[in-house]
DNA sequence: TCAAAAGTGTTCCTTCTACACCCATGT
DNA sequence: ACATGGGTGTAGAAGGAACACTTTTGA
């Protein structure tokens, strides 16, 4: 990595991305492991170039890490404790990994740079599983999709940036449900309510479910999928234009 | 002022305060006028020193402006646009007051300062009118509230950083109505209504009004009172402990 | 004919809305 | 008595939740 004090930077801030996966009825959040010795999980980021928006510098982050060119996010909230730096994770780190890092001039500055104390702003994205292609960045052991009930410890206040996600997630769903693009051009009701259910964690009646979605107003009934299943086909829909 | 590229400050980062005001049914917006030629308004607003946490960064603004201590104040967005710098208001202003604003280092240094893009982060909270006496800052010519439907041109996006804080503001109304002690101790259900209608800018069914509140179970009946006035006492209430 | 999954309809219940109605108060 | 504003009740509409019932499908 290119020493970020080096670069044309604002200071003191990153967008923090919380990256939903979904898959097989169940959300997931994409985690990078740190390449160091210690077990070291963080959410992925990025700083905030001065000619970038902040929106895009956020998806900038998610297209790195997911390879999704259309990628649709929002900001949901700001952690900007004064405690909020990583001193105590990287004195840790550096304590663990002795024989990596010699001190230098270079890391000197990088070591100022990191432990400034940092405004994250919190960005998340929902995304299917079977589109991505997971990337580790440079400093990256391992990159991988945690249930959301499953998730590792990870380093500063992740865990809380996490669940405001998720809380902001679940409130916004209906909303937000095609602009994820986590559903085939067409698909079946019950995909719908899988999503849903994976989502908010919890089940919902079958048929108050259907007349639910159809109330919202942005499906149309196609032409029925016959499955070759034992049992009735099911409509197909896709979102209207 | 003191030149703030020689404090200890975090760069490039704002909290903009959309401070809302009530008072006689009218919901209004507390904007200072910059005291130089030209007719500038400005939301107040506030650096982040690297000791404060931005909570904090934001009450101090509040707690300067407005005099009151105890403040709830709540974080809403950010509006991060690498755009958004203060080049071409500044760019005017030194036009416009040539006389008044001559070259020399420390200028200079503040000019850099001020014209690098700038991150706001979005607070709003809603006072008592009665009970703020509005304080000026430095650079203010004057301090007012003004009729949120007739706000004054403001610099940069702050027009849209006070229609964002006004949805959310509407949106929370519910949640946040005790906490933002508007509110006598003891009050009637006509003086509740009235800050509903003036936050909402729109009227409610009074019977209806008064189910739906005290649906929120937040208050407790008292006594009645007697105004004099030649009608039926209305009774008072006061928030639940 | 049967099991599995999907679609439709109904019942019950809660909430919202509009409004009628009565009550208390001081002149 | 009466105008004024406040409190309560109710009828009708709308929206949700639970569930019974029917339909479709391939084995």
């Amino acid at each position: 990595m290119i020493n970020p004090s080096k670069q044309n930077l604002i200071q003191q801030i990153t967008v923090d991305c919380v990256i939903f996966g979904y898959e097989n009825q169940k959300l997931k959040v994409l985690i990078p492991k740190i390449n160091f010795k210690g077990d070291f999980w963080a959410l992925p980021s990025g700083f905030v170039s001065q000619e970038d928006d902040i929106d895009a510098a956020a998806r900038k982050v998610l297209q790195f890490r997911t390879g999704i060119e259309d990628i649709y996010l929002e900001q949901f909230s700001v952690f900007g404790k004064a405690s909020r730096n990583h001193t105590a994770f990287l004195d840790k780190l550096l304590e663990l990994n002795e024989d990596r890092l010699k001190e230098s001039e270079n890391n000197r500055e990088e070591y100022l740079w990191f432990t400034k104390r940092f405004i994250a702003i919190g960005y998340y994205a929902l995304v299917d599983i079977g589109k991505v292609n997971p990337q580790k960045s440079a400093i990256d052991q391992s990159i991988e999709w945690h249930d959301i009930n499953e998730l590792p410890t990870m380093i500063l206040d992740h865990q809380e940036i996490v669940e405001v996600a998720l809380h902001t997630l679940r409130s916004h769903i209906d909303e937000k449900i095609n602009a994820f693009n986590l559903l085939p051009e067409t698909f079946t009701m019950r995909e719908v309510q899988d999503v849903y259910e994976a989502v908010c964690g919890r089940t919902f009646v079958r048929t108050n479910f259907q007349k639910m979605i159809l109330e919202l107003n942005v499906l149309e009934r196609l032409e029925k999928k016959y499955t070759g299943a034992a049992n009735k086909a099911p409509y197909l829909y896709r979102f209207k234009k």
